[in-house]
DNA sequence: TGTACATCAGTGAACGCGCGTTCACTGATGTAC
DNA sequence: TGTACATCAGTGAACGCGCGTTCACTGATGTAC
């Protein structure tokens, strides 16, 4: 019944940084990144918030470690879109497809937890390290071992390389904006797929600088459809 | 000396309003939203903080008055993007300038006024009314004419023109927030130019679905580069 | 195997902060006659 | 042209809020001998 009592056993706690960040990644997925509280979390553990201080420098730190945490959630939800990826053997069309994936695991992630996802993200994107190591964060990653893939399959040329992981990030991440306290967010649902749908084709046309085939455009569409 | 004691004149203000706005959105450029507070606004204006709910409902308010101001900016910087562009014959070419130079016009005042720009967008893209009556923003309002523009000249084919507007808002968003806090923050000028380069080349050629030519590629990258 | 004691992980009370907002008020302005 | 009075636009003091953070403390744990 009263769940939302918590109840702790001992006066040590024995994991209590983690019961912190678990808490407050909670916070953060109902509340937004403003709920993510060194007292709230405390309190939904059961505990004075000084006992916190023993495991973190201070707020902030806190609220970095919800901000790693949900942007390894991010990233199940994107791998979660590629392994529901059935197999293809034109390496382009695998590629492309793939791309196509990611963009839809990222949204539907944005979508189905704003809560997190503002968080991972709030005071803009510093929780991606800088350019030289975005390898650090799992969804980056993500992005571009699939660009390099499209690059040595030979559908991104040598010009159109450098950056592109940058313009497809951009796009969906803005998309995504557009739809969490945009003009998009009370749209009928059918322009908000459509919204997606094109924007998904642009970058998968405007990127190599390729006309997609009917079929490409119908694969790309199906995937993004598909959630 | 005192430049920042404010010096006021009588009892009666006069124009209080106006000043309230005006001083809120200095806070702004200089802090960011979270700087722009009823008592700070009221304290640069040398007036007691209970005197701005003679003019705003409240703290809610008056930020809405600067969002719309900092919109307002953001339009002009578009519209200045748009000016310095020379005449030009070809309508494609012509209407594919001006849609770099709105994205430049963007990115530009989004580097330049990071405060205002991060004001304008905080509570995410609220500040845009909804998909219907997009036309009430200023900023909005001259994409989607330009985007018009380039389907009447026959460069947007109908099956592409639904949410033309939406995948190159986005684009441009996402591309500078990855530039204001995120991974290109702290990158080389070359590589932060780049990026706007490839970007708006890949908008281009993903919205028409077509391979720009070398010429049309070199006039937009030229745009992006003169600031 | 028992005990002394250092160390660790919590408690409880309190602080200051700056904010938004409300209250009863007063000085300035303008208008009817 | 002067005056009475309604109205408007400010003042000044105070509230409560929830937060982050610090202090001196105490209960629990584990280790040396």
């Amino acid at each position: 019944m009263s769940s939302s009592a918590p109840v702790r056993t001992g006066y040590h706690h024995g994991d209590l940084r983690n019961a912190l960040v678990r808490a407050a990644a909670e916070l953060a997925r109902a509340g937004g990144p403003a709920a993510v509280t060194i007292r709230a979390a405390a309190r939904a553990v059961g505990v004075t918030p000084t006992a916190a201080y023993r495991h973190f420098a201070g707020h902030e730190a806190l609220l970095a470690a919800v901000k790693e945490r949900a942007l390894e959630e991010l990233a199940r939800s994107m791998t979660a879109a590629l392994d529901s990826l059935g197999p293809l053997d034109d390496p382009v069309e695998r590629g492309l497809s793939r791309l196509a994936a990611l963009g839809r695991g990222y949204f539907t992630f944005a979508l189905a937890e704003p809560g997190l996802f503002r968080t991972a993200f709030t005071g803009g994107l510093s929780a991606l390290p800088p350019l030289p190591d975005l390898d650090a964060a799992a969804p980056f990653r993500k992005l571009v071992a699939e660009i390099d893939n499209l690059a040595e399959v030979g559908y991104l040329p040598e010009r159109r390389r450098p950056m592109a992981e940058m313009s497809a990030w951009a796009a969906v991440h803005g998309l995504v904006m557009l739809h969490l306290d945009g003009p998009l967010a009370a749209a009928p649902p059918a322009d908000r797929e459509l919204a997606l749908e094109r924007t998904m084709e642009v970058i998968g046309e405007g990127l190599g600088g390729t006309v997609l085939s009917e079929r490409l455009r119908d694969r790309i569409r199906a995937i993004v459809r598909a959630h």
